[in-house]
DNA sequence: CCCATATCAGGCCGACTGATATCT
DNA sequence: CAGATATCAGTCCGCCTGATATGG
């Protein structure tokens, strides 16, 4: 049971990754209520968009394209095919994998959801100006950089 | 199983919810991997300090300090008790409440502690100049307060 | 009686791992 | 055979709820 809004431990109220904890928190709360108001949550989002994106794919590239583990992609994806937003066939040219297509209204509803995401943003981040704002994103890009690039040494050149 | 580093998605690869996310992932893992080499988490950091800074107290309030839920708090201090940095006793003036001190120990052990979470700090926004650090900090403060306080209509009134 | 406290049991979510079975 | 792929089962953590027992 929470307890309100915790914490003015001195040790941690400037400390870089306590903040984006609590950033990420707000954020998370915000998601899970903009979309969850559209019946569905945010990782069904990037489904969508990384359908819409890069076309049709095999769920392990899409997992690929959207950062969801192979092994919640199966899930989301049967949520997103039981509201008939993904279509899911067998690839003729490999029997192994099912392609996933968007659906015309799954199109759609990805348009709708573009809206909620952008509200979302901009609650978000309401009390920065515009100017702050690319700040922040830049500062934040800059140090998720830094650590992506940390934990991926040697890509594996080409394909 | 992880795939590497996601997400060229142009959707979110500037949307602050996303990076904010991201920047949450990284700063997890170092804390996992700093405190983890410690044998402890960041929770039990917070509850040491929170001891340490506003010193005894009872389970419940020691939450409300430091954000952690009730539930939460007491396994956590059965692992810092086993570890003798904690000691509860018996509230004498209130019987329904353990009163939780820091033992020499457990003061010893958190200023190691404060060491990998300086550590963690550096490590997390080491791309960033001492001014941007400052920036970064005072942006996600703004933030956080924000929200922080959307959700605190109104505190009870003094106590 | 009402309230706070401490605890237990457990749900839910997101991130993840390992083991298969199937196909190229 | 060595892959990649799709799926299932299940772990772990953090955050949370509800119920209960006890005491103020």
């Amino acid at each position: 049971m929470m307890t309100g809004d915790p914490t003015p431990l001195t040790r941690l109220k400037n400390a870089p990754s306590w903040l984006i904890n609590q950033a990420a928190a707000h954020s998370h709360r915000l998601l899970t209520e903009g979309f969850g108001a559209a019946d569905l949550r945010s990782s069904h989002y990037r489904l969508l968009a990384g359908l819409a994106e890069h076309g049709p794919a095999s769920q392990a590239e899409l997992g690929r394209r959207t950062g969801i583990d192979r092994s919640d992609v199966v899930a989301a994806l049967n949520e997103l095919a039981g509201k008939s937003l993904i279509e899911r066939a067998p690839d003729p040219a490999d029997r192994r994998r099912n392609v996933i297509t968007l659906t015309p209204e799954g199109r759609r509803r990805l348009t709708e959801l573009d809206g909620v995401l952008a509200r979302i943003q901009d609650d978000l981040v309401a009390p920065l100006s515009p100017a702050e704002r690319e700040e922040f994103v830049r500062l934040l890009t800059r140090v998720n950089d830094h650590h992506a690039q940390a934990r991926t040494p040697e890509p594996p050149r080409a394909k």
